[in-house]
DNA sequence: CTTAGTGAGTTCCTTCACGAAACTCACGCT
DNA sequence: AGCGTGAGTTTCGTGAAGGAACTCACTAAG
């Protein structure tokens, strides 16, 4: 893990980050996600190192991302299956893809689409209020200081971030 | 930089996490978003080293998801301000922070809220498809190889992984 | 029985990125 | 002149990543 502790920052992104802010653990779920249960397929599949996908798979299950489901005895063998927690980071996994597709994709155009069980339709996610359901964007939400916020000197700094905001922005 | 080269994976993805792939570059944007546009405050928020911080700055400022503003001519002193590409960035952390909020804010609570300002509540993003507007989760989405698809070995993988992951998950 | 292959690691060595600290430069202000 | 501020740059030590080789525990085939 870097050196910096993300972990303790009173900040989720910073904390999500602590856990997943390095290339290959996203991508490990991602290929969890699409059916590469198996540590020998994930490995050839992303090139990794053998001792790098080791840690990043530890640290998965430790953090209650990935389980391993055994399916052989002798030896022992385990699947890694992604936990519901592991499941919902795949909606952040979804945001970026839509994100790297506008901006990185030039002329190939998209690698992967996402096709939606409901509309049959091929699509993106898309970000959305969950208060009223209109499309939302970083111009169209102010940020706010919340319960878990740190109480000392990080929120002063914050709060006057916060103010300036508003003045450079608008 | 890291030593994979993930800039050239066939996955938009790792193309995005070859920018922003590691802790520092997300919370800059962050900061950035809320306002702090000078070196100095950033670095003091953040609590990062000098020299990385530059690096990443940079790093950004060649991506195009900041520009510099001289505000100073001297001497010479910029503003960095975030481009359409870096606002847009802003959806993926704001999907993070979602993530984080629900996963690892633990009994403190979500450290930072958002308040919409079109319905003036304070909300969190949600993912939608962009098709039909209803919720989008992992679950509830084939993935399939699109046109920016690699042609030879790892799409003959990848489509194997696909049918692999309707066994296993369904 | 031996040998070979497979899956899942572990170890070792080299290289590179990060962090701390110090230094530098270009100002403006007193 | 000296001091403070802002924005870097440099140096050095430490730790993480990557490559390669090795290890172990099996199973299958001869």
């Amino acid at each position: 893990m870097q050196r910096t502790n993300f972990g303790e920052m009173a900040c989720s992104i910073a904390r999500t980050l602590d856990i997943a802010g390095e290339p290959w653990t996203p991508l490990i779920i991602r290929d969890v996600w699409v059916g590469m249960t198996r540590f020998d397929e994930i490995q050839r599949d992303l090139g990794i190192s053998r001792k790098v996908l080791t840690e990043r798979l530890t640290t998965l299950v430790d953090n209650g991302l990935l389980e391993r489901r055994l399916y052989s005895e002798r030896p022992p063998r385990h699947d890694y299956m992604l936990t519901e927690k592991g499941y919902e980071f795949c909606g952040v996994l979804m945001a970026i893809t839509a994100w790297g597709d506008r901006w990185t994709a030039g002329e190939a155009g998209p690698p992967v689409l996402l096709r939606h069980h409901s509309c049959g339709q091929t699509t993106h996610a898309e970000l959305r209020c969950a208060q009223c359901g209109e499309p939302i964007d970083a111009k169209s939400v102010d940020i706010l200081a919340g319960p878990g916020a740190k109480p000392v000197p990080s929120k002063e700094v914050y709060g006057s971030a916060v103010n300036r905001r508003r003045r450079v922005v608008t």
